[in-house]
Parts: C-alpha cells; structure tokens; sequence
RNA sequence: GAAUCUAUAGCUCAGUUGGUUAGAGCGCUUCAUUGACAUUGAAGAGGUCAGAGGUUCGAGUCCUCUUAGAUUCACCA
C-alpha cells in the first residue's frame, strides 16, 4: 500500500461500480405488486441546468448520494435518477450573452433557427456536468438519464396542458404582467426581486373641469406613467374631495379629461389623498380599472418605448427619459407642487436586474387557488414532509395568498405552448418577423397581409401576440379547419411549468394510463432533496403537479438542503469571482475530502463555509482511515510471519475479550445504531462527526495504540471494528472505502465483493456486564 | 408591511425530545515521535453559551422582551 491515499485513483473506482451495475435496480415483473411488499427507496435528482458547469452547490448532491447508498447498503431496491434540465430564461439569457460577442443579438434570427443554434449549445455542454457528477462519486443510474427537451418529456408536458385547459385550469387573459423590457418576456411573481429604491414622491396639481384655479393635487413614485391615467381616486370618506363627486379633472399635457372615483381602498393618510390611476401600467390600478370600468390606455410598448398613445413630442422615450420630461413639463406649466425624498420598493429582473415594467398583455395563466388547496392539505396532513420544520410554515404562508400562475414566456428557448391561432379572421394579431432580407419587421396582421406572402411571414416568424380573446386550438389539425393561414404561439412555457412535472415525467407517466413499469413501481419516490431556494419554484409546484396529475404526492419527504457559501460567508458567483469548482477540490484533495467536508457538523438547512482548511482536514480525515488500514495489514503481515499456519478471520470469540476489546466494541455498537438513526433523521452532519470521533479518537487513538504490544488475538477485533466503520462510512466517503475494502479483501476472506452493495453492519454481540 | 433564522473558544461552526466538569476543526503554547499516518501523537491555554427577565429541582437548550445581523415573502400610490 502506499504511504498516503491517493485520490487520483477514484475515477476507476466509480468504474468499476458502474461496470457491476451496483447503480441499476432491477424492475421486478410486477411492480405494482412489487412495491407494496417492499418499497423501492428514491430520489430523483434535481436536474442541474445544461448550460453551465456545476458548481459548489451541485457538490451537495452528495446528501442524496448519502441517502442513496445508505439505503442500497439496507438492502432496499434504490433508485436515483439523473438528468438536466433545459433551464429556460436562465439558458437563452447566457446564450444570448454568446451571441453578444459574435456582435449578434437574438433579433438576428427567427425563432426556429435561433432555437436550434441553443440546442446545438446546450448539448455541447451537457456531458460536462455528467462527468463532473462522476467525478464526484454519485451513485446515479445513468441507464435512466433523462434531459428536459426530451421529446417524450415535451408530449408528457403537452398532455397535461391540454387537459388543464380543458378543465378551465389554463386561461389566457390580459392581464397585468411583471415585464421586463430588455429579456423582452414576462414574470411571474416569483422571478421578481423587490429592492429599496431612495426616489421622490412627486406632488402634481390636476386642473378640475370647469373650477378655475382649483386643483386636485396627486402624489406619485412614478411621474412618467401618467400619461396614461384614466382616473383619479379618492377614498369615499375623505371629506377634502366630497364635494367633487361628478366632477371632471383635466390631465395636464395630454389634456384629457378622466373621473374621479370613489374607493375604500385609498389611504386617506398616504400623500394627499388622491391617487393617480394607471390601468395599463399598475397592478393596484388595473384592479381598479376593472372595477370602475375605466379606459386602459398603455403608453409604453414591448421594448420599453412610449408608444402613440402619448403626446408626440414623448413618443420613443424610454421611462426614465419620459420621467424627466414629464417632471420638467409640469414644472414650466407650475403644476409641481413639490417633490419629497421617498424610499420604496421597485420590482426588478431577477435575470438582468432592469427594473420590471408592469404592463397589460395577453398571456397564459394556470388557475391556482384549488390546486394550491390540495397541495397545502397534502402538507398539513404530512403526506408530504417537509425538512426542516421551518420550511413547512413559510411553504404554508406562501400557498396561502398565492395568485395565479404566468406561464408563458417570449423566448424561444422552451416548449413552445401547443396552442394554434387562425390568421384568416384575426386581423388583430401582432407580428414580429424577420424578413429574407434580414430587416425586422413589426406590425398586425391586417397591415401586413397586403404586404408580405404568408411563407415569408412564416419562415421569418419570431413573436406573436394574439389578443387575450382569440380563438385558439390545441392542435394544427384542429386549427386547419378553421382556416387556412395558421400559427403556432411563440410563447413557451415557464421552465417551472416543465420541471414541475419531472418527477412523475421521468418515471414514464403515461397519459393515456399506460404507464411504464418504472412509474408503477417507483412512483411516489420517497425524498426529494434540493436547496431552499426554490421551496417555491419548484417543490411547490412539483407537490401541485403531482397531486392533479397523478392523485398522489411526487415524494413523500421534501428535504431542505443548505446553501455552500464561500470561506467567508459570502455567496459565491462567477461575477465576485469566488465560486469553487468542485471538480478541482476533488483533483487536489479528493471526492471525499470535499464531500466530506461539505456535511460535517452542518446543522440541516444551515449555510456552509466552505474553506479550504475544513477540506484539508477533511483530506487528512481520509487519510488516516488509509493508514489505518496499512497498519492492520501490516501487523496481520507480521503475524503470519511468525506464524505461517495462522488464519485470519474477523470472527469474534467472546470468551476471549479483553478490556479494551470489549470497550471498542462496545462504542462500536453505540456508533452502529447512533449513525443508522441519525441517517434516518438526515442529521448527516451529527452523524459524520460522530464517525469522525469514534474512527480517529476511539479506535485509532485509543484501540490501536493499545494492541501495539499485544499478540495475534487482537486481529478478529481489529478487523470487524475496521470493516465495519468502512461501511458505516462509506456513504459519506465512498471512494476511500471501497479501495480500502478492496485491498482488505485481496488480503483476508471477505465475502461481500463491493463495499458499495454490501449490507450495512449489525451490532456485534457481546457478553453482558 | 409579514414571516423566518442567527447571536456558543481567536476564526468557522456542532450541541435530537431541557439533566452530571459546554464540544469539533483550524489557529495558538509546550512536549514527543526516524517501521500506520508530520496529512502524526500527548498535554495545555482559551467561553459569565448577545443582554434582561421568566418557567423548572435543573436552561446554551423552553417562554417574553431588548439589541445586533441575515434571509425569505409581499401589486400599495
């Protein structure tokens, strides 16, 4: 053996446990029967995004190989599931960052091209992650591997869709969207940073019709939107406007006259009472809007531009230029009251950090409400547990006030939302194409039909937008019958929408009821692991799809892993330049040292500081259960050559215990149990640190250093208390036991030939005291 | 605006349902060690467990408040 371990050795190993099959389970002939007489234990992993390398977080992925292996070593038949996700925004954003540097840009292209040219992207980059995954010991099954544009996984998500619009699940509607005008697509909710913004509060005078000199005075955060007011409210017990009912304002620069209306919902305390109202470009004031059934008038177009609905001398401004001019405007005409200093919070892009323009626009949306009400039942009644306990109350919080789901996107990289318009009779839908020529052209339908054939319409076709009450269909056939100049939506689905449904999808759910023997037989998985970021993103929704697709929960535990930040504390990004690769740590110190180090002593769900002297000692740790191990061998060595005629077996006799041998056996015991049951609470971090104390301190400290001047008695006892913390440790540090356990047993009668499917250790029976 | 979390040795953090002298890694001090391992061993210094109050026979652990920090959620002008 060599002097130290050498973890470069640790890819041949994963090898030679992929080569067993050690991570394929065996689907038996009748699963559904199968399952109920022993249940397969697993986890589908969260798919990692395929446009990038992992990072330090992916490096977590080690909690579920923890389980997993924990669980193959119980005996259980043990799935875990790999795959990539195709990660949407996330992935068109990053290659559209690409595309920046060839002095492109997505307007360049039509979406099927530019949709293949992401594809040809993605896939160059997926394998990287797989090996990286390899490289960090994951006991996955690469036979199941399973990719987010998969074809069957696009029809599985396309048959859910359909059957929830049919069940009036799915709307389309316009509606007050989070838009952000340089991505170019909308929100929802929860891709929506709200940051502290230090702004004013801008007080503006409102001529009233027909009243010389009185004024009705608004305060807003957002001068530039009230070209677009189509009222002004005022809380109906506000005595200062009580005498104002019927009466008109005139709005200043536009010179339109708009109501006054009466609402409970106006703070009375707040500004001056009265409120601009903003149908077009404000959630509040499109409620009102509808309830008052004011005129919606939107002044600012998809990028971002004040469009024609204003004041000609504004057209083309951008909000923060038409800002200023309006602030000026009003100033020279001395309708500026005054301005006061004002800090609030502004929605911007989680991706680009723009701020997020609310516009109205036709979209998608997934009705919530009663598919929140089983998901959150599910919870409460535990059918779902979710770990740690405190996830659970905000998991509850949130599904509470939930509103309905955005689901479309404007990008192309995605499912494309299988739903058909009929240009024939829908003169009203807008186009954006690209024409042979290169040039973009905007406009509807009405306009360009006289202009441009179809084809070329067709070819070139980068958006539409169909108004919120155009007919749709859900197939091209169906469409076909309707007319004869057909399009399909250009929008595509959140990513959520697809990864939301991944763990019944992998599995082999079938629509039409013929599932396959992989979803009968591992379908509901039994945990799923992620980090607590996407509580929402995705386990909520993984909850909401698997309860309305399925009728049963996806996992039956939702484990809440921690955050890996930097030695520091501090978050690690490529853009601060302190991210890890966790590939590199385990070229330097080895997959175990890292694995190891990034569980112990972690209290679940708390964040992880992950320096290089945790690995390092880490990296020691390893290398002591591999010098232990030398000197096991080698004293039994020196055993046989006193004595050729010896046999050596980890056999105990009982009878011929000592002190100290029945000490170490004794806390080996304790271990046993204490380290199985704190697994089963996924309190790793409690139970590395144990194994950490009891194989340095109380065997190789205390044990070892006390048969140094004993005889070969000792061997038995040495033996199973080295083989047995091999097991016990080797969910955590699989590489350096299994060698270890290699070389054990080229070297003694072992019968289990891989660590990696050995059974997991029972205690060891010794005499009462 | 709502909720959650954190505050324990110089640093980074453990400490399950409250129970004897509060632990680990790194760092520090002294010493040992040339056949398992210097990626070692032994011994040691170092904490009024943020502050105040309460429950209890007993609290780092439960409750209340205060202070400091972090995070998440949220369509308020």
């Amino acid at each position: 053996m060599d002097k130290s371990y050498n973890p470069a050795k640790e890819p041949e190993i994963y090898q030679s446990w992929e080569k067993s099959g050690a991570f394929t389970p065996i689907v038996p002939p009748n699963p559904k029967k199968a399952r109920k007489e022993k249940e397969p234990f697993t986890i589908i992993l969260p798919p990692p995004n395929a446009n990038n390398p992992l990072h330090a977080g992916h490096a977590l992925y080690a909690v579920e190989d923890i389980m997993i292996r924990y669980h193959r070593m119980l005996g259980d038949p043990t799935l875990w599931l790999p795959g990539t996700d195709h990660a949407g925004i996330e992935t068109q954003f990053v290659y559209e960052k690409e595309l920046k540097k060839e002095g492109k840009s997505r307007f360049d292209y039509d979406r099927d091209t530019l949709f293949k040219k992401i594809f040809e992207f993605v896939n160059t980059n997926r394998d990287l992650a797989k090996n990286q995954m390899k490289r960090l010991g994951f006991s996955l099954d690469w036979t199941r591997e399973k990719f987010a544009m998969d074809e069957d996984h696009n029809q599985r998500i396309y048959a859910v869709f359909r059957k929830m619009v049919s069940e009036n699940l799915v709307y389309r509607d316009e509606k007050i969207v989070n838009y952000c005008t340089f991505c170019g697509t909308s929100f929802s909710n929860l891709e929506v940073l709200h940051k502290s913004v230090d702004s004013h509060l801008w007080y503006f005078k409102y001529p009233v019709v027909g009243e010389k000199d009185r004024y009705v005075t608004v305060a807003t955060t957002r001068p530039e939107t009230m070209l677009g007011d189509t009222a002004v409210a005022v809380n109906p017990k506000d005595k200062r406007y009580s005498d104002l009912k019927n009466k008109k304002l005139l709005l200043p620069l536009v010179n339109r006259e708009i109501p006054i209306i009466f609402d409970s919902s106006i703070d009375i305390k707040f500004g001056t009472g009265a409120v601009k109202v903003t149908p077009s470009h404000s959630p509040e004031d499109y409620d009102l809007g509808k309830k008052f059934n004011l005129k919606f008038i939107r002044i600012f177009d998809y990028d971002g531009k004040a469009n024609d609905n204003v004041p000609k001398k504004y057209q083309g401004l951008f909000p923060n230029q038409l800002r200023q001019a309006v602030i000026d405007d009003l100033t020279t005409i001395g309708l500026m009251e005054k301005i006061k200093d004002y800090s609030h919070e502004v929605g911007h892009c989680y991706r680009c950090g723009r701020p997020i323009e609310p516009i109205t626009s036709p979209q998608w949306f997934v009705k919530m409400k009663d598919l929140a009400a089983s998901a959150t039942k599910a919870v409460k009644d535990e059918k779902v547990t979710i770990f740690p306990k405190r996830f659970k109350k905000s998991f509850l919080l949130w599904m509470n006030d939930i509103r309905d789901w955005n689901i479309s996107r404007q990008i192309v990289w995605g499912q494309r939302i299988p739903a058909w318009y009929v240009l024939d009779n829908n003169p009203e839908v807008l186009i954006n194409f690209v024409t042979k020529d290169g040039s973009n052209v905007s406009g509807y339908w009405r306009d360009l039909q006289s202009q441009y054939d179809f084809s070329q319409i067709e070819s070139g076709l980068q958006t539409l937008n169909a108004p919120a009450d155009s007919p749709y269909y859900l197939s091209k056939e169906e469409a076909k019958k309707q007319g004869k100049l057909i399009l399909q939506e250009t929008d595509t689905f959140d990513t959520w929408f697809s990864s939301g449904q991944w763990p019944y999808s992998t599995l082999g759910w079938d629509p039409n009821g013929n599932h396959s023997p992989d979803f009968d037989y591992f379908y509901p998985t039994t945990v799923l692991d992620t980090m607590w970021d996407i509580l929402f993103f995705w386990v909520a929704r993984m909850i909401i799809f698997g309860l309305y697709v399925t009728g049963e929960v996806p996992f039956k535990v939702a484990h809440m892993h921690s955050r890996v930040l930097d030695a520091k504390g501090q978050k690690m990004s490529k853009s601060k330049g302190n991210a890890v690769n966790p590939v590199d740590i385990a070229q330097n110190y080895g997959a175990d040292a890292l694995r190891m180090a990034l569980v112990i002593g972690v209290a679940p769900g708390s964040d992880i500081a992950l320096s290089d002297d945790k690995i390092r000692a880490q990296r020691n740790f390893v290398n002591k259960i591999w010098n232990a191990s030398r000197f096991v061998l080698m004293i039994i060595e020196r055993f046989k050559e006193k004595n050729p005629d010896l046999k050596i077996s980890s056999d105990i006799d009982i009878s011929a215990l000592n002190k100290d041998d029945k000490s170490i056996l004794d806390n080996l015991n304790k271990i046993i149990s204490s380290t199985s049951s704190n697994l089963n609470k996924y309190r790793f971090g409690q139970a590395s640190e144990d194994l950490y104390h009891f194989f340095w301190h109380d065997f190789c400290d205390v044990y070892i250093e006390k048969t140094k001047d004993r005889g070969e008695e000792v061997i038995p006892v040495l033996l199973t208390v080295l083989i047995t913390s091999l097991k016990l440790l080797h969910p955590f540090i699989p590489f350096v036991t299994e060698s270890v356990y290699q070389i054990l047993r080229g070297q003694t009668k072992l019968v289990e030939s891989q660590l990696i499917t050995s059974t997991w250790p029972k205690s060891v029976s010794l005499p009462q005291k």
